[in-house]
RNA sequence: GACUCCGUGGUGUAGCCCGGUUAGCAUGGAACCCUGUCGAGGUUAAGGUCGCCAGUUCAAAUCUGGUCGGAGUCGCCA
C-alpha cells in the first residue's frame, strides 16, 4: 500500500490507508489506546481497541514517544476528535524505529530549553513544527531568488572557497594547512563574482557559504553563513542595483506570502507584507542628520558610519515616517567602504554604495564597482593594499570589463526579519560560531 | 578584544538581597489505576551534595575571590 500524507487524510474518509511517521503522543488506557502520529504534513489521532487487537496494542505500549511507526487503518470522520475532526482506526502497526526514553529534548513540549542546549540536540529541535516551517520557507525563498534571476538570464556560479592568499583585509580569514603551504577560507565571493563580469556574463549570482574569523558573540553573527551574492553588468550607478534588488526582494516575499503566509502568521505571529516599491532611500549624511534630530548619539569614532543602535533608530524612523520595513542607506564615505566601491566623480569622498536595512538590521551591502583599472589600482594603493596578492583581480579590469554593480545578502538575517526571529541561530540548519563547531 | 547578566534533578524555574531544619514548583521518565482520550486525569516511588576551586563563618545554593561554561551588547559585519 502506498504511503498517504497525514495532511491528505480528509480525502480518504472511509478508506484504509497507510501512514508513516513519529509517535508524538500515546495515551494508553485500560481498554483503548490513542496515539497522535506526526509526519511532515500534519498530525492525526489513531485509535486502538485493545481487546480487538492485543498484539498490535502490545507493540504500541512498548513504543516510546518519537518512535517511528508504519500504520494502516481506516480513516473515520469523527467531529468529536479535536485534532482535525477525524481519526484512524488501527488495523496494523509496525515499529520501524524505537526511540529511547527519556528524550533529551521533546519536540512537542510546551517549554523550550535554552538555545545552547537545543543546538546540542539540533536534530530533535528541528522536529518542532516551527523549524520545519522555517526551512520550508527558506526553500521557497531560495527558489524564488533563482526563479527571478534565471528569468533574467543570470548565470549561477560556484566560486572557490579555498583561497591561496589573503586578499582584502585578511584579518577575518580562517587559515588552514594546504599541502605544503597555507590556504584561506573565502570570506566573500566578491572578487570571483566580478570575474563573471569580465568573463562576459551580464549577470551572475552565487548562493553559497562564506567564512568569517570574527570572534563575534551576538544574536546575528556566525563564522560560517550562506551569502547570496549577485553582480550585474552595464549599470549606470548603484541606483540601478538598488532598483533591481527591491524588485527581486518584493518578488521573493510575494512568493513566501502565497506559499506560507497563513502558516507563518499562525506559527510565528509574523505578517508577511509585500513591500511597496520603491523602498525609501536615505543618504548617509541625511541619516546622520536624522539621528541627530532624533537625539541619538553616534559614537564619535565612527567617522561617518552608523552603529547598530543607530541602524535600529533609522529602521524605526522609516517605519513611522514611510510605513516601510526596508530602507537603503546610500552614499557612504570612502573611509568605511572597501577600495572597489566606485566613487562619485564630483564628490570623490563619497562612494556609490548602499546598505539595505530590514527592520533595522543590516542585510545587504552593495555598490557600483570601480571597473577602470587605473582608478581601481589607485584606490587600492590609497587603502594601503599591496597589489601583488590582488593583481589577479586587478587584471579582470585590464582587458575590457563592463561597468557593473552588485550586492551581498545575508540569507539567515533575511529569515530573521521575515519571520520576526530574534536570534540567527534559530534560522540556520546548524550554527557555527566562535565556540560552536559541533554537531 | 571590552562590558553586562546568568549557571539549582533530564528540561524549565523558585529560593540567593536579609547566610541556619528533609532545596520548593512545573514538565519529562518509571510503575500502577482509569467506559473515547485529546495540553487527558489519578496514585506511588525515583531523580539534585545548587558549574568548579578556594576563602569568610559555628554554619554557604545563599557572602567574597578566582576559574570554566553560557546568553547578550559593543567593536566587526551579512
Amino acid at each position: 500500500m502506498e504511503r498517504t500524507q497525514i495532511g491528505d487524510l480528509r480525502k480518504h474518509i472511509g478508506e484504509t490507508v497507510r501512514i508513516q511517521g513519529w509517535l508524538q503522543t500515546l495515551r494508553d488506557q485500560k481498554k483503548m489506546q490513542f496515539l497522535v502520529v506526526r509526519d511532515m504534513s500534519g498530525l492525526v489521532q489513531v485509535v486502538v481497541e485493545k481487546a480487538a487487537m492485543p498484539d498490535e496494542a502490545a507493540v504500541i505500549s512498548g513504543a516510546n514517544v518519537e518512535s517511528v511507526l508504519t500504520i494502516t487503518g481506516k480513516v473515520i470522520d469523527n467531529p468529536i476528535v479535536k485534532l482535525g475532526g477525524l481519526e484512524m482506526q488501527l488495523e496494523s502497526v509496525r515499529l520501524d524505529s524505537k526511540a529511547d526514553a527519556p528524550l533529551p529534548l521533546d519536540p512537542s513540549a510546551a517549554d523550550l530549553p535554552a538555545i545552547d542546549y537545543r543546538q546540542d540536540w539540533r536534530f530533535l529541535d528541528l522536529r518542532r513544527a516551527e523549524n520545519l516551517l522555517m526551512f520550508k520557507v527558506q526553500t521557497t525563498v531560495l527558489m524564488a531568488m533563482r526563479e527571478f534571476w534565471v528569468k533574467d538570464n543570470f548565470i549561477e556560479i560556484q566560486s572557490p572557497k579555498l583561497l591561496g592568499a589573503p586578499s582584502e583585509s585578511g584579518a577575518e580569514l580562517f587559515e588552514l594547512p594546504y599541502f605544503d603551504r597555507k590556504a584561506y577560507l573565502a570570506q566573500s565571493p566578491q572578487f570571483y563574482k566580478q570575474m563573471g563580469m569580465a568573463a562576459g556574463f551580464d549577470g551572475v549570482f552565487e548562493i553559497g557559504p562564506v567564512f568569517r574569523a570574527d570572534p563575534s558573540f551576538t544574536s546575528r553573527h556566525m563564522t560560517e553563513f550562506t551569502s547570496v551574492d549577485m553582480e550585474m553588468a552595464y549599470v549606470e550607478s548603484h541606483e540601478d542595483v538598488m532598483a533591481y534588488q527591491e524588485k527581486w526582494l518584493a518578488y521573493i516575499i510575494q512568493r513566501v506570502k502565497e506559499a506560507h503566509g497563513e502558516e507563518i502568521k499562525a506559527r510565528f505571529n509574523a505578517d508577511i507584507e509585500v513591500p511597496s516599491l520603491p523602498f525609501p532611500r536615505i543618504t548617509m549624511s541625511e541619516a546622520l542628520a536624522i539621528l541627530k534630530a532624533e537625539g541619538y548619539q553616534v559614537p564619535p569614532e565612527k567617522k561617518g558610519d552608523i552603529d547598530p543602535g543607530g541602524e535600529r533608530v533609522i529602521g524605526k524612523y522609516v517605519k513611522e515616517k514611510f510605513n516601510h520595513d526596508f530602507v537603503f542607506l546610500t552614499d557612504w564615505p570612502i573611509a568605511v567602504r572597501p577600495f572597489y566601491h566606485m566613487r562619485y566623480a564630483d564628490a570623490p569622498g563619497i562612494t556609490k554604495s548602499f546598505d539595505l536595512l530590514g527592520k533595522g538590521l543590516e542585510i545587504t551591502t552593495g555598490a557600483q564597482r570601480e571597473h577602470r583599472y587605473e582608478m581601481l589600482a589607485e584606490q587600492a594603493s590609497e587603502k594601503g593594499l599591496n597589489h601583488e596578492p590582488i593583481q589577479f583581480y586587478l587584471d579582470f579590469f585590464k582587458f575590457g570589463c563592463p561597468p557593473h554593480g552588485g550586492f551581498g545578502f545575508g540569507l539567515s538575517r533575511f529569515m530573521m526579519i521575515l519571520l520576526d526571529i530574534p536570534n540567527i541561530r534559530e534560522t540556520v540548519y546548524l550554527f557555527r560560531g566562535p565556540t560552536r563547531l559541533n554537531p
